[in-house]
DNA sequence: AGGTCTGGGACTGGGC
DNA sequence: CGCCCAGTCCCAGACC
């Protein structure tokens, strides 16, 4: 498995690759905690360089409401794959660590940028954002913004990203077009909705990096990733054939 | 007609 | 410091 990659695969890597295999036993369909998933928040909370790290610490209670399991797995293999961190933290005195805030992870030095399309994908995961934006076709990665809400869910997204003015649903599918250039997101010709590209579907799922030999990456270079241009065009080709109108020629 | 959606372009802030 | 990226902001026009 991945963890191998890390010279230093001591007792705590064992310990995340223990939790994983867990996780990985359960298929990314499942929205439940599966079990297990509380001896792998053990194993986290009880690393204090883990709990310490704003931008890893992704596990909360199980009790917590809306909080979903991915998150955790996603986190988790973040950390890992973030050698960088993975270093730093092995190397610094707890003290240091301990000193960071908890709470969300923020966008900032140190930490990659929340992207919004991860954001959207990560809602879409939370029960209690339902009544903001929902799956339409969930294997396909097609979902759509609920009318009444879409300005409540883009000003969510405006406070997680730090931003002074408040953000708007206008200003919110304005980067989402944006994502149509680089195939990340297209727009769908129906009202306020949108759907993944199958590679970034692909990339988010858990089950595309777990089980893998290499170093699950969320920043892949766009030419790597139209690699994949022969598995884009048959998606294509299936969405056509089943009634979604794509409003980008692919290119 | 008016609200909503889309597209374009300039601008901003963070990271490298 | 300059460049690039990923938005952010505003406006105009199309669409429903």
């Amino acid at each position: 498995m991945f963890l191998q990659s890390f010279p230093d695969h001591d007792v705590l890597g064992q310990a995340f690759e223990d939790a994983l295999e867990v996780l990985q036993q359960h298929s990314d369909r499942e929205m439940q905690c599966p079990p297990g998933y509380k001896n792998c928040l053990t194993v986290i909370n009880h690393h204090h360089n883990l709990r310490a790290n704003p931008s890893y610490c992704t596990a909360p209670s199980v009790e917590e409401q809306g909080y979903s399991w991915r998150n955790m797995i996603n986190s988790t293999v973040d950390f890992y794959a973030d050698e960088t961190v993975y270093h730093t933290l092995q190397n610094a005195p707890e003290s240091q660590v301990m000193h960071a805030a908890p709470g969300q992870p923020k966008a900032g030095k140190g930490r990659k940028k929340l992207r919004l399309f991860e954001y959207l994908h990560e809602t879409l995961y939370d029960p209690a954002m339902a009544n903001c934006i929902q799956w339409v076709d969930k294997p396909n990665g097609v979902f759509q913004f609920v009318s009444k809400n879409k300005e409540k869910l883009a000003e969510l997204w405006g406070e997680r990203k730090g931003n002074r003015k408040v953000m708007t649903y206008q200003k919110m599918a304005r980067a989402l077009r944006n994502y149509g250039r680089t195939g990340e997101i297209i727009k769908i010709r129906r009202k306020l909705t949108y759907q993944f590209s199958a590679v970034v579907l692909k990339r988010l799922a858990p089950s595309y990096f777990l089980g893998k030999e290499t170093i699950y990456h969320p920043y892949i270079q766009s030419n790597q990733e139209y690699q994949c241009a022969d598995d884009w065009t048959s998606y294509n080709n299936y969405m056509y054939n089943n009634g979604y109108v794509l409003q980008h020629a692919n290119s």
